[in-house]
DNA sequence: CTATTATATCAGTACATTATGATATGTCAA
DNA sequence: TTGACATATCATAATGTACTGATATAATAG
């Protein structure tokens, strides 16, 4: 899983703002969204922010398996946290994820019969 | 993998515009983007419509490779083509495709080592 | 119609990612 | 303290996706 062994910590605005990243990059990015727990966590974040106990219960899934698809949505910058007595609240980490999903849904929308039938894409 | 044969299931309610689709939908979508070579791809389609041969030159990676990667690329939607002669020519299918891929750079500017280190992202 | 170039398809293999279940860590209340 | 709840981490098993190499189809020139 998640075997990034430092602590996540939003890393600060590089030196190049408009820097050109590798594709490779960009595919990581994406692969963050690609995943349908992650998914399922970020559209439910959308909303506002949530506890892991109340996305756990939102998902209907293991608590592990919603703890490490968060480790990685928030160490890579999807989402952040916030300790609130023996909770820990995770929002969106940044408002081009919204902006993001909303254009997806446009173009899903004009392709859902063919994505859904892909046999390529998981 | 999915296998084509499943049904697609009912993209949603006609009334709404705004229509609500399965997180497992928008997951393929962001698949699809999610891959390396496709992404390159996609990032050479950004500058306008190449054949290919132009594709394969520009990849510098085998010729069945890229056209596996072209073929899922076409039938989602991403992409669009048009024969000229014995060349057939590949084009972004989508505006929102592109927007994508701009608003994706502002993030990955703010998370780029992160999302590189990452050990769950492939 | 034949040779040649361009593109697409496919099966099999190699590899990468996700789920599971157990357990560790952190926080609070009494 | 101790007990109870909330969250995180880890190894391993299970699963899915991409690459390779061979081959099939398409279009054109000669």
């Amino acid at each position: 899983m998640v075997r990034a062994q430092v602590q996540p910590q939003p890393v600060s605005p590089a030196s190049a703002p408009e820097a050109e990243f590798s594709s490779a990059l960009y595919a990581r990015f994406f692969s963050g969204l690609a995943d349908e727990t992650r998914l399922r966590i970020v559209r439910l974040l959308l909303d506002g922010p949530r506890s892991v106990g109340e996305l756990v219960a939102g998902l209907g899934i293991a608590q592990s398996r919603v703890s490490n698809h968060l480790s990685c949505l928030k160490w890579c910058g999807y989402v952040r946290t916030q300790r609130s007595g023996k909770y820990v609240i995770y929002e969106l980490g940044d408002p081009r994820i919204a902006e993001i999903v909303a254009l997806a849904q446009g173009v899903v929308a004009r392709n859902a019969a063919h994505i859904e039938a892909c046999t390529r894409l998981g």
